[in-house]
DNA sequence: TTGACATAAGTGGTATGACCACTGTATGGC
DNA sequence: GCCATACAGTGGTCATACCACTTATGTCAA
C-alpha cells in the first residue's frame, strides 16, 4: 500500500524477502486473481513459489492479517478479507487514547459527521432506512433505566441515521470512532442517569430528530441535532458539578 | 489493540507466542515504559527475555512495524515510533477506493469535517491560526493559473481552517482522507481551469469564507463555506456538460 | 447398513541453529 | 594524527524439524 506501482512490473528476484509477498498480493488483488472468500495456497506452497523461506513468508503474512487483509486460520489456511474497518477503529483508538480529553474532543468529530448525514438522510433515506431508524428509537425508550444498554441503543440510533445518509465515507469514519463513541456514550449515560426528568428528554429529543428526517427538512433536522447536542453538554457539565460538590461533603 | 485488557495482568506464559510480544508491546508503551524514540532490545535479547522464538518476535515486529509503530533498520535495532496517521491514510485510501464514485462521496466527508471545525474556528483560533489561513489564501491567489499547485493551496487553505478548529480528532479524520481529497482538489481544478470568470470567483469565495472566521461568526462561516462547496459543485457539472457536448462536435 | 471411533494427511504454529548483510566502533598500521 | 582494516552487534534470511489443529478417510463394531 505505501508503495507505489514502480515494481509493478517486476514479478522478478529484485525485491528484498517479504516485499515480493506484499507485492506479489497487491497486485494479484488488483487484477482479480485473489477476491475475499479466497483460500491462498499453504505457506509451504507458496513460499517455494514465490522463492522465500517460509518464516519470511510467515511475516508477511501475519503483517496482512494484522492490517486485516487475511483470515489466518489454525489447520485449515489463509483466506483473503475484504478490507476491514475494524482495524481503521483500533487505529485511531489507539492513536487518539495517546491524548487526555479525547472522549471530549471525538465529540466534536460525531457531531460533524452527524450533522451532515442528516442532511443527506433528509434527502435520500428511503422507508426501509426510516423504519430502522424508528425501530432503533423503540428500543432506545425500552433501555431508559440501564446505562449499558441505554448508551449501545443511544449510538445504535444515531448509527442509523448516518447509515441512512448513504455516504460510504461517512458511515467508515462514524464506524472508524465507534469505539470511542460508545464508550462516550455509557460514561454520558452513568453521568446523567440520575438527573430529573432525563428520562423524558431523552425520549423527546430523539423522537423530535427523527421527525424532522421523516418531514425531510434538512435545516431543521440539523438544528435539531445540534441543540441535542449541546443540550447533552449541558447536562453533563451539571451532572458533574454536582458529583464533585457531592464528593466535598460528607455523604451521609 | 484488538484485544482487550483481560490479559494485561498475564505476564505469564499463558499467551499465544505472537500475542505475548504485542501484550508485551502495548503495555510498556502504555505505562511509560517505552517512548516514541526509544531503542528496543535486539531481537535476539527480547525473544529470550519473552520466552518467545525469533522468528515468532519476528513476525510481530514486522506487524507493528507495517501499523507504522516501529521502525526497523538493518543493522541498527528498532525503534518505537509514534502513531503515524499515513497508515490510516493509506488504509482508507485502500479501502474506499474500491467503490466507484469515492471522489464524489469524500466529499461529504469533507463538507461534514470542515463545517464542524470552522464553528470551531470561529471560537478558538488563536492569531497565529488567522495567520496561517490568510497566508494560504495569499498563496492560493498566487497560484490560480496553474491546476497543480493550485489545487495543493487549495487543500492547504482548507486545511489550515481546519486546524484552526483545534480538535485533534477532526485535524486526524481529515488527514486520513487527505490523499483521497488532494486527488478531488487536482482533479476539480482541472474540469473547472476553463470556466470563465473561475478565477474571481475562486478567490472572493475564500476570502468570505476567511473573513467570516475573522469575524468570528459560526453561522455565517459555515453558511459561506456550504455556499462555496455548493457553487463548485454546480461549476463542476456544467464543466462536465460542456465537456462531453465538445467531444460531441467536431473539435475545429 | 450404519454409526462412532481411530488414523493419516495437510495445514498453520513454534523452535533451533546457522549463515549473510549492514552498521558502528575499535584497533592496528601508516 | 589519520586512515583502513577487523570485529562485534544488529537485523535479514534460510533450512529443518517438530507440535497442534482440522478434516477426510477408513475401519471396526453394533
Amino acid at each position: 500500500m505505501a508503495t507505489d506501482m514502480e515494481e509493478l512490473q517486476a514479478d522478478n528476484d529484485a525485491l528484498l524477502g517479504a516485499e515480493k509477498v506484499f507485492s506479489f498480493f497487491r497486485k494479484a488483488l488488483l487484477d482479480g486473481r485473489l477476491k475475499p472468500g479466497d483460500r491462498l495456497l499453504s505457506e509451504r506452497e507458496l513460499s517455494l513459489s514465490l522463492s522465500v523461506s517460509r518464516p519470511v513468508l510467515r511475516e508477511a503474512f501475519r503483517a496482512l492479517a494484522m492490517l486485516g487483509f487475511l483470515d489466518i486460520r489454525h489447520g485449515k489456511g489463509a483466506y483473503v478479507k475484504g478490507p476491514d474497518i475494524s482495524v481503521l477503529t483500533d487505529f485511531l483508538t489507539f492513536s487518539l487514547a495517546q491524548q487526555p480529553d479525547i472522549l471530549d474532543d471525538v465529540m466534536q468529530a460525531r457531531i460533524a459527521i452527524e450533522c451532515q448525514a442528516i442532511r443527506l438522510a433528509c434527502e435520500r433515506a428511503g422507508d426501509a432506512d426510516l423504519a430502522a431508524i424508528g425501530g432503533r428509537l423503540t428500543r432506545l425508550m425500552d433501555t431508559l433505566d440501564d446505562p449499558e444498554a441505554g448508551g449501545e441503543a443511544d449510538y445504535a440510533f444515531h448509527l442509523a441515521i448516518v447509515e441512512a445518509g448513504r455516504s460510504a465515507a461517512l458511515v467508515t469514519l462514524y464506524q472508524a470512532i465507534s469505539e470511542l463513541l460508545k464508550r462516550s456514550h455509557t460514561a454520558r449515560r452513568q453521568l446523567t442517569v440520575g438527573v430529573q426528568g432525563i428520562r423524558d428528554y431523552l425520549v423527546d429529543a430523539h423522537r423530535e430528530v427523527f421527525l424532522s428526517i421523516v418531514a425531510r427538512d434538512p435545516d431543521a433536522a440539523e438544528a435539531r441535532l445540534r441543540e441535542h447536542f449541546a443540550i447533552g453538554d449541558e447536562l453533563r457539565r451539571k451532572s458533574m458539578l454536582a458529583a464533585y460538590a457531592k464528593i466535598g461533603r460528607p455523604d451521609s
